[in-house]
RNA sequence: CGGGGCGUGGCUCAGUUUGGUAGAGCACCUGGCUUGGGACCAGGGGGUCGCAGGUUCAAAUCCUGCCGCUCCGACCA
């Protein structure tokens, strides 16, 4: 190695020596845009279902994200821990999680036959540490938080890094005297999370979303706007209300006034579906009721929707306070109310638990199941012909719903989930004991929230969300390198001498650079160089050495420009601010 | 866990139907030639055909069982 002058030398990196084992076709296993490219691209290899080895590319990308996430959260005032992988049995069993999160989490023993497990988070983790030193309301708020692998035994793994078994992520646990500080630790958070994705160069929507089985309440998530993402949302192009599907809320339709005519029982032969129904009687699917059973722990329910509309199982599951919900199978149809799927209805059904989409209960005159097969009744009137146990909003919101704020129309859109922001309140630390003193001596539970970022999944969502047939192109921010210097013709010693002087130079400018000294030829180095994605490709030729015009390319957007070498560092240091 | 598909050099795949000495392209090594968008020529290394049984003179190929991967569904950062 050459010695600079002067400045400490920050980065040595000749593409010959980096360990990026790039692939020219796409294996088999990778489905989604951003597991192939980092396949090829040489940044990941799998080593089982769910796990990968992050060579050195990724690893860089990762360390990166890692840094922004941690300027950020350090700046509202979290610090860094680090916790065990492995945590003990007792813990989950204080909390009840131990039963409770089942098959997905990965269990061991030790020698003595005890129960571990690898942490898939770790509320119990950390609320067990605090509860055990904190003992003041003067000890509060505290923001704790890590940056480590953890690990769910996804029932299928699937799109590389986005549903791994093993991901990193950064979770920060907040404690706080009552809910007012929580609000504010909320608030900080979602600040902070802003600042993280667009940090990150990433077109994300925060959205509002159900808290799910972590418990508590009040909870966004960050989407990472993508046609791959798995999560749907919708959002207001008037206001800006946005939600995931799973959570948006829907008022009850009216639907004017009718009097109430004689319940009539038809025959209606093979009309299993709404739509045949609706054919089969000549009425349009929203004056039709559609019921399903659905099975859980405590039984048997019956969910009523308006024929046009879909159930939202999330919705049903939270009103019904489950742990499971699942289709009833066809037997148990048959047994509950005599007739197969598709005849079923909400009239005449006794000793059952009946959830109504509010909405339904706007209806008459309406179509439903007979409880008979082949039957179904017409002009059945909610109130008077059946009476559900609960109303609420169990509805899946669809494109053009109305907003649950302003009333307009709200758009869809599809995102990867790469960030969650959770009020837990005392869930855990009722479970745990993590009590306080406040000023009148009197002890209460500490107020705790959960902020998670997916961090290996925020680095496969830039790449869904940037690349293009050539591979991924990486914001500056996060670019494993900024640049690439490439000399055509490596025979050519000008050429040579040249890159190894501008290479120095960026290294002394603090830019991290690739060297591209392989014996290649420049097509070669310029299609690595595309699926790497580099932000910028400085080029070496001959238009270098006879004019001092240096090619520099742009990745995302193909610009070429051409600065003269006294320039360079100036020029790159001015683009790379702008990508 | 249910339902499809697939396991053959590092990667992509052919060969399996109809058993008969394991192949191609890419990648890799050597030499030559070439040098601005994945060149070319010659030579070369590398595979117990996922694993274990079975049938057969003979199995990548047929039979049985297992394992793994992958896609679709129910779960989730």
């Amino acid at each position: 190695m050459q010695k600079s002058t002067g400045s400490l030398r920050r980065n040595n990196m000749r593409a010959s020596l980096l360990y990026a084992p790039t692939l020219r076709e796409t294996p088999a296993e990778a489905e989604v845009i951003s597991h192939q490219l980092m396949l090829r691209a040489g940044f990941i290899r799998k080593s089982a279902g769910g796990m990968y080895t992050y060579l050195p590319l990724a690893w860089r990308v990762l360390k990166k994200i890692e840094t922004i996430v941690r300027e950020e959260m350090n700046a509202k005032g979290g610090q860094e821990v680090a916790m065990p992988i492995i945590q003990p049995a007792e813990i989950w069993q204080e909390t009840g999680r131990w039963d409770v999160y089942g098959d997905e989490m990965f269990r061991l023993k030790d020698r003595h036959n005890r129960d571990f497990c690898l942490g898939p988070t770790h509320e119990e983790m950390i609320t067990t540490v605090v509860r055990s030193d904190v003992r003041s309301y003067r000890q509060l708020p505290l923001m704790l938080y890590q940056i480590q692998n953890k690990y769910r035994d996804e029932i299928r793994p699937r799109f590389g890094l986005m549903r791994g078994r093993e991901f990193i992520m950064k979770d920060l646990y907040s404690f706080d005297r009552d809910e007012k500080g929580l609000d504010e630790n909320y608030a900080k958070m979602y600040d902070a999370y802003s600042r993280i994705f667009t940090r990150c160069g990433l077109a994300f929507r925060p959205v509002e979303a159900d808290s799910g089985a972590i418990g508590g309440s009040g909870s966004h998530e960050f989407m990472v706007i993508a046609d791959s993402g798995e999560a749907a949302i919708v959002y207001c192009p008037e206001c800006n209300y946005a939600a995931n599907v799973e959570k948006a809320e829907l008022l009850p339709i009216s639907a004017g006034i009718e009097v109430p005519d004689t319940l009539v029982e038809k025959s209606t032969p093979g009309t299993k579906t709404i739509e045949e129904i609706s054919g089969f009687l000549g009425v349009s699917a929203d004056k039709t009721i559609k019921t399903l059973a659905y099975q859980t722990e405590k039984g048997l329910v019956l969910a009523l929707v308006r024929g046009d509309h879909e159930i939202n199982e999330i919705k049903l599951q939270n009103q019904l306070n489950c742990l499971h919900l699942g289709l009833a199978d066809e037997t148990a149809v048959v047994r509950l109310t005599g007739a197969i799927p598709g005849f079923i209805g909400p009239v005449g059904v006794k000793d059952t638990v009946i959830v109504a989409d509010a909405t339904v209960m706007n209806m008459h005159n309406a179509v439903s199941g007979a409880n008979k097969t082949d039957y179904h009744y017409i002009n059945v009137n909610p109130g008077r012909d059946f009476n559900p146990t609960i109303v609420a909003d169990i509805r899946l919101i669809k494109e053009n719903d109305p907003c649950p704020r302003c009333g307009a129309a709200v758009a869809t859109a599809r995102g990867i989930e790469v960030g969650q922001v959770f009020k837990l309140y005392t869930k855990y630390t009722s479970a745990l004991k993590a009590t306080y003193l406040d000023e009148n001596g009197k002890e209460r539970p500490m107020v705790m929230g959960c902020y998670g970022i997916g961090v290996s999944r925020t680095m496969a969502a830039a790449i869904e969300q940037n690349h293009d047939e050539n591979g991924i192109v990486w914001s500056a921010a996060i670019a494993p390198y900024q640049a690439v210097v490439i000399p055509v013709n490596v025979k050519d010693d000008a050429q040579m001498v040249l890159a190894e002087r501008l290479y120095q130079l960026l290294n002394e400018a603090g830019i991290e650079a690739v060297l591209d000294d392989r014996a290649e030829r420049a097509g070669v180095k310029f299609k690595d160089a595309d699926l790497i994605g580099y932000p910028l490709k400085i080029t070496l030729g001959p238009k270098a050495i006879n004019e001092n015009k240096i090619e520099v390319k742009v990745r995302r957007s193909g610009e070429v420009f051409f600065f003269e070498t006294d320039n360079l560092i100036d020029e790159v240091q001015q683009l790379l601010s702008t990508l």
